[in-house]
DNA sequence: GGCTACATATAGAGAGCCTACATGTAGACT
DNA sequence: AGTCTACATGTAGGCTCTCTATATGTAGCC
């Protein structure tokens, strides 16, 4: 997966993974990656600083945990993260729409 | 359509609309913006650049020509283009599956 | 003379994702 | 006791791409 095709998704991604229940950032890593059937595998100078991004712009809350001894950062979903969530999917599905059609390979000469 | 969104595809874009027919980066902005529907509508400082970086990468090759006492910078596609861009389609399949599969809102609880 | 369409180009800004590094706990194995 | 792996969070700095803004010039119409 390269770094670029990644870029302006991964907010959406995040708010998806944590929709139906809260996680913290480690779990979140590793749900991605089972969602993704193990191509998504972002390192953590990627998820938590988009994290905190994401906290700032309202989107998520957090709260800190302790289990088993470690300390949790635990995340959930805002209201305004749900609305963000449901904006991005149209998103996805209408940027995938234009950009298919122009990747489209079945174009043969248009006139003849 | 956000920037970032598009940011690691626009290659297989240019790449694409260059595949039938040499194109001048003008007539390459015009053609983008009718397959996509008008949704596509870059700019030439985003443009111009981008076809140097793909000439100097060897997947272009350009040539000046003069139309109607302008002058005109037309690029094609060359052989490791042609290769470059059946390798973009595919990563954009595969791409979209992976991010779609983690965007697909129906995950009501999986226990119970 | 001024406007629009056509046509190319570059400098600099902005933003996001990644690499690399830093820190620490828990548990298993030797 | 020492080492290793998994778990867990965090930041600094770099890289790269896209966009904004600006510059330059021709052709044709009003």
């Amino acid at each position: 997966m390269n770094a670029d095709a990644l870029r302006g998704h991964l907010d959406a991604l995040l708010l998806s993974v944590l929709e139906h229940e809260p996680r913290h950032g480690y779990a979140i890593i590793e749900a991605l990656r089972e969602r993704s059937g193990g191509a998504l595998d972002l390192p953590t100078g990627t998820i938590y600083p988009a994290l905190r991004r994401l906290e700032r712009a309202g989107y998520l809350a957090s709260e800190w945990a302790t289990v088993g001894g470690r300390k949790r950062r635990t995340y959930r979903l805002t209201g305004a993260g749900r609305a963000e969530l449901a904006g991005e999917r149209s998103a996805w599905t209408s940027f995938t729409t234009v950009i298919s059609s122009v990747l489209d390979p079945s174009r043969p000469d248009p006139s003849r």
